[in-house]
DNA sequence: CTGTTAGCGCCTTCAT
DNA sequence: ATGAAGGCGCTAACAG
């Protein structure tokens, strides 16, 4: 079933039919309605593979998440999705499990022209911009100085200072750290160091627990913490996922959240409130970040059609995270 | 740069290039080697605009599920896209947050040719069998007796009568139903009836919690069931944010978990092991489960193009499923 | 073994 | 306001 198919069925040219379908050039409404009815009769969908050659565009970004296991990335999708729906766009979900190979294989998919351009949600960043060169893409959560790309997020460091002062308002003096080694965790904990620092705390090194990423390391971390004698009365955790490791860990050893020890966590995803006790956390704009990225990247991709004024700095879009207080913490 | 640019570079035509590319013909080694070494050198992707529209074929098929925010999808996302490598063909992860707008829009999507056909994870595939007729396409995790398609699963009515027989054994004797509306939460409700009716134990309705489906749901009906003063000493959950929620209500009711009341889910999610009580679960065979959709979508796809052998019955796949025992049933 | 050539389905001038 | 025709990049049939 092609644009000939409809053509024979109603007598009218491919070229006016084309015309109908793009709302280009000018049609009597009468022909308009003609071939509408004939594509209605038939169940005619354009073949995008027609269409895409000629244009040489395919209206397709892909987004590139770490893992869909991860809810973190599910509202800024579904934002970028309606943000798409708008302009018209399709939007791909692909996973990159970090792998630098799947980079390759995004940025190839982009220089064959199944899509547009990448959104990537990585938390590597870094590693996959060097694939990413050619292809116009935008990194949302995600921000490193050391290169040079638009970018969406929110300010890590100053969140995390403002949780950590959120922990020593109620009461802590004595607050641990859980994060692993990502740029924004980095950036989290250097959130941490300044609260303490402004409260005039100090920074006690066995209270430092790096390089966590996983439920079971963060719960892992947290028991060996506790059985040390180690004395704290807080935890900021850089993840949700830590803070619920944390949560868990401590009351198997006995202690009381808040109480004994209070937890603050990073994201509000789903199960910060489907913990046995509710965890205070950073929620940042995901709606808007992912509205702000997809934007970015549609002004990119049609400059780049549009090849006038291509060369522009590249934008850093900073965004307002909330401090979310919930039973954890109070 | 198409192949004309890379044709040009090296002097050999686009036809050899083509052979070249695809593995199809015969080419002298070294003009291979020749080839080779001129697509390394100009970095050339070819087109799969110019390849798709020749070959009316993508390549691609579509995954459609109901949100990425619930994970359990993302281990049957992961081995189809495995098993996908294998074939040379591309996975795109679409969302359909259960709206019938969106089911058209993708099989507008294979209409178009932008996919090849859909696997369908998603709780509501009747509602979106209808538009799917021409599209190939295949349904995981959802069987209904009612439509005719190809369809990969569990037995739901065998693995939750399993469930409840275990709680029975553990020592249950009045057990309760969680559970929401859709097909296989319906299939699980009978096993969980079955399981009494075989241990002559009698099923109260009072204990029968239906139309659950998100964790504030839960949460408030075992709240008030607890409340009520019902006796019941385990529950059912026919999904692991359900027994999560279970748990956490039971527990702020001053009930303990197994010792009082022993909980069993369904689906082992992640946080089926990161809850304050680890959940007793039944797990499906997901990467088995991903590689059989893959694999039925495959063929069907394949059999399109071939055209021969068209018409086949429709296959129904059902794969094992396994009770995972943790603390919060022993 | 390699090159030439005819479309795949569509959009877009250029005529009419 | 509409139609005819070229070509987007590629594959496959046919020549050589």
């Amino acid at each position: 079933m092609t644009m000939n198919d409809v053509s024979d069925h109603i007598g009218v040219s491919i070229a006016t039919i084309s015309r109908v379908l793009n709302n280009s050039g000018i049609v009597k409404p009468k022909t308009r309605e003609k071939v509408m009815n004939g594509i209605r009769e038939l169940d005619f969908v354009p073949s995008s593979l027609g269409r895409n050659l000629r244009t040489t565009g395919t209206k397709t970004f892909l987004i590139c998440v770490q893992s869909i296991e991860n809810p973190y990335y599910a509202e800024i999708v579904r934002s970028i999705e309606e943000e798409a729906k708008k302009r018209g766009y399709y939007i791909m979900i692909c996973e990159s499990y970090s792998s630098l190979k799947r980079y390759k294989y995004f940025a190839d998919a982009v220089k064959s022209k199944k899509a547009d351009g990448i959104i990537l949600l990585s938390p590597n960043a870094k590693d996959a911009i060097e694939y990413f060169r050619e292809a116009p893409f935008v990194v949302c959560g995600e921000t490193d100085g050391t290169f040079d790309c638009d970018t969406v997020n929110i300010d890590n460091e100053k969140a995390a200072c403002e949780a950590v002062e959120h922990l020593i308002r109620a009461g802590a003096k004595r607050v641990a750290f859980m994060g692993g080694d990502s740029k924004s965790a980095l950036q989290r904990f250097a959130g941490y160091e300044k609260a303490l620092r402004e409260a005039n705390l100090p920074s006690d090194e066995t209270l430092r627990l790096s390089n966590l990423f996983s439920y079971d390391e963060g719960y892992a971390a947290v028991s060996r913490l506790a059985e040390s004698g180690a004395a704290f009365d807080g935890i900021f955790a850089g993840t949700d996922i830590l803070a619920v490791s944390a949560v868990n860990a401590l009351i198997a050893q006995g202690k009381r959240v808040p109480e004994d020890v209070k937890v603050v966590g990073f994201d509000d995803l789903v199960f910060a409130k489907m913990c046995a006790v509710p965890i205070t956390t950073i929620r940042q704009p995901r709606k808007a970040m992912g509205a702000a990225a997809f934007n970015l990247l549609y002004e990119k991709a049609v400059r780049k059609t549009d090849d006038k004024n291509k060369a522009r700095d590249s934008q850093r879009i900073v965004l307002e995270h909330e401090l979310i207080v919930r039973s954890s913490s109070k």
